[in-house]
RNA sequence: GUCCCCUUCGUCUAGCCAGGUCCAGGACACCAGGUUUUCAUCCUGGCGACACGGGUUCGAAUCCCGUAGGGGACGCCA
C-alpha cells in the first residue's frame, strides 16, 4: 500500500514554525516515500475558525513550496460522514447517547480535581435502557474497560497505556457537531491515511482514537508523534510564516532550518530539498523538544543567499527595496548589487538596508570617516581621479582598479588614501565593497558627481 | 492530583538501539588571531556539555533503577 500521509492544522491561526514543521516532516515523508501529501482543514471549532486563516495556510504551503497532492479537505463539508459513522456505532452499540449536562460534568471534574481523583466521566448514561433520541443529549464512544493499549510510534517507540486512563469521551456535541477525537478517526480512515505524522501533543489522544478505529472496523495507521518545539514565543517562532517572508527569510532557509529542529543527517547543515528528501527518514528523528534560534536561521538564511543565483536573489529581493521606497525594478544591475551585498545580509531586509546608497543619493556623511579621510592635501589626486574616470573607455572594475592603481603612483598615495574618499563619497561611510566594484556599480555620471559632491568635504 | 514523554556545550545536534576507537565530534552564537583598499565574506585557534545518585560490567554518554528538572495530556478545543 501506497503511503499517504496528512497534515491537518486547525484555522484557528496562522501558520507558525512548529506547524511549518510538522507540515515539512510530512512532506519530506511522503517525498521520500513516494507516497502522497494531503492537506486537511480542521475547521469543526464553530467559535474559532475562520475562512482567512485557511487561506493564510494556503498561501503559505504555496511559498514554502509544499503543496499538498490533495486537498485542502474541509472536515466542516463531511458532516454527512461523521453523522452516518456516529449512528453506526450507535447502532452496534459502540456508542451511546448521554444526557448529563455541561454543568453537571464540570462539577464532576472540580470535585475529582480537588480530590486528587483523575477527572474522569464517570460512565453514568453507558447503560441505560431509555435514550429517547429527542432530548438533548451528546452520544459518546465506549471505551474498553480492562486492559491497556500500546502503539508502537516510530518516533515514541512503544508506548503503553491503561484503559483505566481513558473514559466515554464525546464523539458528537449538543449541537450534532462532532468532536476531534473522533473526527480524526473517521477521516484519517476514510482517507486511507497509512501514516499519522502529528505533534506529541497528540500522544495521548492516539489512546482514545485506537478504540474508535477498532469501532469502525477499520486497522490504525502507524503513528510519529514528533516532539513539540520548546518555549514557542514571538522570537521563537509563534509568529506565522508570513511574518518571517516579511522580514527577509527565504523559503529555502526557513525549510533548512526548520528540518534541522529535531532531524539530523550526521553533521551536514545545509541541505537542498532533493538532499531533504533524499535523507529523511524517522531513525533520525530525535524524541526531545527543540528551540527555535533565530540566530542560527540568520545564518542559515544567509548561506542560502550566497547559494541562490544572483538574478534570482535580486528578483526576490525587489519588493523589499520597494518596502523601503526605492523605485527599483529588475535588470542586471540590480543582480551585480545583489551579488555584491549579500555577503554583508542576513536577510533581505538587512541587505536593503545597508544598500540604500545605491538607489539613493540622500545620505548623510560620517562626520569621523569625513574628519579622518577626507585631507585637502589629496585634492589633485582626487581630481586626476574624477577626470580619469570620466575619460576611462571601458567602465568596468577591472579599467576603473587600474585607473586607482596609476593615480596612486603618480601623487604617492597608497590605495586606502583614495579608496576611503570613494566610499564616503559614494556611501556616506567608509564601508563598502570593493571600491572598484563600488564605482563600476553606478552609471559613470551618477558616479564621477557623487565624487565631485565630495570634493567639497575636503574644505571642512 | 493522575497519566505520558523528554534530559549531551548558551542553542541546534553527532555518538546511545548493536557498551571500549569519546579525557565526547560538528554547527550557530561569542572571544582571539590571520587574509583584505574599508566593512563583510573567508581561514585558523579558543571558550564550552554527557542533569544528579545508585546499580550491572574488566569497562557506561551509551544498559537498568531511582531522584530532580522540563514539556505534554486529562474539554460538549483542535
Amino acid at each position: 500500500m501506497s503511503v499517504r500521509v496528512r497534515f491537518a492544522p486547525s484555522n484557528t491561526g496562522h501558520l507558525h514554525m512548529g506547524s511549518v514543521r510538522t507540515a515539512l516532516f510530512n512532506y519530506l515523508f511522503a517525498r521520500n516515500q513516494g507516497g502522497e501529501f494531503i492537506l486537511r482543514i480542521e475547521d469543526t471549532d464553530r467559535e474559532r475558525s475562520r475562512d482567512e486563516y485557511t487561506e493564510s495556510i494556503i498561501e503559505a504551503m504555496q511559498w514554502l513550496d509544499m503543496e499538498p497532492d490533495e486537498g485542502p479537505i474541509l472536515q466542516s463539508e463531511r458532516f454527512d460522514l461523521y453523522d452516518e459513522k456516529v449512528e453506526s456505532l450507535l447502532q452496534s452499540g459502540h456508542a451511546y447517547r448521554c444526557y448529563c449536562t455541561p454543568e453537571e460534568l464540570e462539577a464532576q471534574r472540580e470535585q475529582a480535581l480537588a480530590e486528587g481523583r483523575k477527572p474522569k466521566y464517570s460512565g453514568k448514561c453507558r447503560d441505560l435502557d431509555d435514550t429517547p433520541d429527542d432530548e438533548a443529549h451528546t452520544v459518546r464512544i465506549k471505551m474498553p474497560t480492562e486492559g491497556s493499549i500500546t502503539i508502537d510510534d516510530l518516533v515514541q517507540g512503544e508506548v503503553t497505556v491503561s484503559v483505566e486512563e481513558l473514559d466515554d469521551f464525546i464523539i458528537r456535541r449538543t449541537d450534532g457537531v462532532p468532536t476531534y477525537n473522533f473526527v480524526v478517526v473517521v477521516d484519517d480512515s476514510d482517507m486511507d491515511i497509512t501514516h499519522v505524522i502529528r505533534g506529541d501533543d497528540h500522544l495521548n489522544n492516539t489512546f482514545r482514537q485506537i478504540p474508535v478505529y477498532r469501532a469502525l472496523g477499520v486497522e490504525p495507521p502507524t503513528f510519529a508523534h514528533l516532539p513539540l518545539l520548546a518555549g514557542l514565543s514571538k522570537r521563537k517562532g509563534s509568529a506565522g510564516v508570513q511574518h518571517y517572508r516579511d522580514r527577509g527569510y527565504l523559503p529555502e532557509a526557513l525549510i533548512n532550518y526548520l528540518s534541522r529542529l529535531g532531524w539530523s543527517h550526521g553533521d551536514q547543515e545545509l541541505f537542498s530539498r532533493e538532499e531533504l528528501v533524499e535523507y529523511f527518514g524517522f531513525d533520525s528523528v530525535g524524541k526531545s523538544p527543540s528551540n527555535f534560534d533565530e540566530d542560527k536561521l540568520n545564518w542559515v538564511n544567509s548561506e542560502w543567499m550566497k547559494r541562490l543565483d544572483p538574478s534570482d536573489l535580486a528578483r526576490r529581493w525587489v519588493p523589499f527595496l520597494e518596502d523601503k521606497g526605492f523605485d527599483v525594478e529588475f535588470d542586471e544591475r540590480l543582480a551585480e548589487i545583489a551579488e555584491m551585498m549579500r555577503d554583508r545580509a542576513q536577510t533581505l531586509v538587512e541587505m536593503a538596508d545597508v544598500s540604500a546608497y545605491f538607489f539613493s543619493d540622500d545620505f548623510e556623511y560620517d562626520d569621523s570617516a569625513v574628519e579622518k579621510w577626507m585631507d585637502p592635501d589629496h585634492r589633485p589626486a582626487l581630481e586626476a581621479l574624477i577626470e580619469g574616470l570620466e575619460a576611462l573607455e571601458e567602465w568596468s572594475g577591472d579599467a576603473i582598479g587600474s585607473l586607482y592603481r596609476s593615480v596612486g603612483k603618480e601623487h604617492g598615495l597608497g590605495l586606502a588614501k583614495l579608496a576611503q574618499p570613494t566610499r564616503i563619497s559614494l556611501t556616506g561611510s567608509t564601508t563598502s565593497p570593493s571600491v572598484f566594484d563600488l564605482v563600476a556599480a553606478f552609471d559613470r555620471d551618477e558616479a564621477t558627481s557623487r565624487l565631485r559632491r565630495g570634493l567639497q568635504l575636503l574644505d571642512e
